[in-house]
DNA sequence: ACGAGATACCTCTCCTGTCAAGGTATCTCG
DNA sequence: CGAGATACCTTGACAGGAGAGGTATCTCGT
């Protein structure tokens, strides 16, 4: 993992977002996709996708259900709401933006 | 300034490095240049950029001098070192990274 | 002569997102 | 029966960002 958070920061809600854009999921799972996609270069810490499922939650973006497994652990079920939808679309954009304006800024050739 | 903090977060030291790198500068004018080169889309608030030079300077990226006007306010000029180099340039290499990563995890294309 | 605004610096304090550490419970496989 | 995987969650601390406030000098218009 060699990406260090705060280069990330900020990105956590819209990474969760994605995924649930594509199907319901859970946090472990939401995980195991981020490290496969990443090439396991970066991971999201579980302490911090439970807080930012729940302060999603409690935003509106998400809503979640207990998974019916009859073996196993427990797995608790995120869906992405219209509210999700749209706050992933606006940060979609905005990182657009951030990154032209942050290859301008840090970048010395420009 | 449409764009948030939290997604510029973790890169301050890289924009005011990559300033520096340029020609040694003070606070003031470096952050007229970062409106500038944003288009006003972004600034670093003053708390922020102070802060950020003190942290720098006692991490040794940066040394300080008083600049020698001799009329209007004072100047406290601003100079990069090779440690800041270095510094730069592993951060520049992160970014690219985290900019890949990020657009794998975030644009739903992928 | 005086006030407004620009230039230029700095600090105090709070907020927010991250995460190390710790905890729970179930299942599988040797 | 113990190790390891799956899966969830909370607490407490930390660090960076920024609002609000403060200082001092110069210029320009009235």
């Amino acid at each position: 993992m060699s990406i260090t958070a705060d280069l990330i920061r900020g990105h956590t809600e819209t990474i969760i977002l994605a995924q649930l854009l594509q199907h319901d999921s859970y946090g472990y799972e939401i995980n195991k996709a981020v490290r496969q996609i990443s090439g396991n270069r970066f991971e999201l810490k579980e302490a911090t996708l439970y807080t930012a499922f729940k302060r999603m939650e409690e935003a509106g973006q998400i809503t979640s259900y207990w998974g019916g497994e009859l073996t196993g652990a427990r797995r608790r079920y995120y869906c992405i709401t219209d509210a999700g939808r749209k706050y992933y679309n606006a940060q979609l954009a905005l990182w657009e933006e951030a990154k032209s304006i942050l290859d301008k800024l840090i970048e010395t050739e420009g």
